[in-house]
DNA sequence: ATTAGCATGCTAAAATATTAGCACTCGTTT
DNA sequence: AAACGAGTGCTAATATTTTAGCATGCTAAT
């Protein structure tokens, strides 16, 4: 499992957007890459990706359609925990400051009052 | 600014490093890298990253320190932002409960006391 | 005052990543 | 049935990243 830190950027651009469409073709992917290269590029690309064990495809009529090996869930989690470490020095706290602050505008009085849910039943469960 | 996606793997090693540590010797930063290179190779980078802006260094008796130009608190807004978007469909509460999934065994009744504090805060701001 | 230790800058070799191009297959349309 | 379009695999050139090595300077110890 030495996964995550052994992409280039081209790949870890790649397994960014696919983990955002959840599954995505070649053409799909190419649409959202910044300063995209050519078409066979981004083919090659997804067959490197897969060889090495971060995506699978389907067929899809004519095309492939490439998904992600490592379950979004799992796979944020550890990207969650990283960023955790990497600027909040660990603090749990810290992340909701700052994902408050991001969200404000956007935030129901509903929204509200079922994120105090989730700490709540966090709380219960916890102990 | 065109940041944060134009880093190639080992220099985004290096900058999650030193915004983890809040400022880094050569030194340190080698300590810390996975399959670490030479000596050198960790300056070189160093100096590139400098050189194209993402870090500063300062002297310190016959060593340099180096820290980051764009401010943790940006640096984070921007990491968590992309990371909600890619892995939480932008959702501020499944952020929140993969959160505290993580947290879970670590957290106090206080911290969730404070936890909670925080989102009645943001509330009451908000509207 | 030499030497050893540790830092730096710079340069160029080696390894990887990135890209485009060509050859092929399979439907579909003329 | 020939030509076209849209997909694929593979290969090799190009570009970038990554690395080690060497020359140098400063400080402290012998």
């Amino acid at each position: 499992m030495k996964n995550e830190k052994n992409l280039s950027r081209r790949e870890r651009q790649i397994m960014d957007i696919v983990y955002e469409m959840k599954e995505a073709s070649a053409l799909q992917v190419l649409e959202r890459l910044p300063s995209p290269p050519g078409y066979s590029a981004v083919r090659a690309l997804l067959r490197v990706l897969e060889q090495k064990g971060h995506l699978a495809h389907r067929q899809d009529g004519p095309r492939y359609i490439f998904s992600p090996l490592l379950p979004r869930e799992k796979a944020r989690r550890s990207a969650l925990s990283h960023l955790m470490r990497t600027f909040f020095d660990g603090s749990t706290e810290d992340v909701v400051a700052a994902l408050l602050d991001i969200s404000e505008d956007s935030l129901s009085e509903d929204d509200y009052r079922r994120l105090t849910g989730l700490i709540e039943k966090a709380r219960k469960e916890g102990r």
